[in-house]
DNA sequence: ATCGGTGCAAAGCTTTTGCAAAAGA
DNA sequence: TCTTTTGCAAAAGCTTTGCACCGAT
């Protein structure tokens, strides 16, 4: 069986999924495995990306403060959309080509991860924190974050098996809640 | 060092991988690992499109038929725009329209795959043999199809820890060829 | 003779870009 | 002031769709 295997190692209790596409943990029945975890609240900081931007020498404008605003109080992982919508709530003035410029601006110096999960547009998240892969829900699009270090020591060698130095990677887990019985 | 970690257990010699985007292994410097493999060229099998239409109640026409025999005689993972070129080339009156369309119906019926790799067109493969992965060459575009038990294994413990069932998955490594030295 | 499939053109959706005006530094 | 950045609108890239004609069964 199993259940038997696995190791528990932490028991956090994670917080019901909110609705819409949250960022961190939406939920977990069970506690998180001995060679991976889910990422808990905790985890989720706000980014600097005022001193990111100064550091990469551009200027800091009233646009650009707003969306990265909407991103740190991002607790999900929207679309540029999404991004623009919220912008738009805080100074109607904000174009989407502005969100969409910002956001490869961002993703240029690293500040931001953007994700093209399956059969949609691209969806952000601050790159703070380590790596994590993610869990689509695919009945409500929410996005639970998890990162196991086996995984990534097995693509490591397989990369290598195969005369490869991995630059990036990419794993998501499509899924549906399990009903509890 | 982690090459000692190997347990080596097939020693096939791949081809060396062509130009263009070749399904299959494009070439492999170091065999596979005892917990994955490589796909080589004898898992390549042709799907028998025409039985699986008919099955599915749908007529089998002149564009379609030259869309399969592409299809099945594909090395690679082309994009639609690809197939749509190798199909004119066979019969110059086809549209790319009856190749979305023949795509979205051959993946209906789960006879071909879609992969969104990063930054481009959907690429298509057919759905012959068994579950795979994959890694990109970041460089050339090649596809390298791999497969590993282990973290096969792994999704799942993890997918369940988190209260989910998988309904599907995605791991993509984008990588470089490590230059010999 | 049906009714599903096709080509063509147009539209849809996400994302990018040209340009003149606006605004950081 | 002097660039960088912005908003707008247009375009680009991929994919889907409406429609009238064509062709498999």
């Amino acid at each position: 069986m199993l259940s038997m295997q696995l190791q528990i190692v932490c028991n956090w209790t994670a917080p019901v999924a909110k609705a819409g596409h949250r960022r961190g943990p939406g939920f977990a029945s069970q506690p998180a495995l001995s060679h991976s975890r889910a990422m808990n609240e905790s985890m989720i900081q706000k980014p600097d990306y005022e001193t990111a931007l100064r550091e990469a020498g551009v200027r800091i404008t009233r646009p650009r403060r707003v969306i990265l605003g909407i991103l740190s109080d991002a607790e999900d992982h929207p679309d540029a959309m999404e991004i623009f919508k919220r912008s738009v709530a805080v100074d109607s003035s904000i174009s989407l080509s502005t969100v969409y410029r910002t956001m490869k601006l961002l993703e240029g110096i690293g500040a931001i991860h953007r994700h093209a999960f399956e059969g949609g547009p691209s969806r952000f998240e601050p790159a703070v924190g380590e790596h994590h892969d993610h869990l689509i829900d695919i009945e409500t699009g929410d996005v639970i974050e998890f990162h196991s270090e086996r995984i990534e020591e097995l693509q490591q060698e397989i990369a290598r098996s195969l005369g490869y130095d991995i630059v990036h990677h990419r794993l998501e887990l499509y899924g549906r809640r399990r009903r509890k019985k």
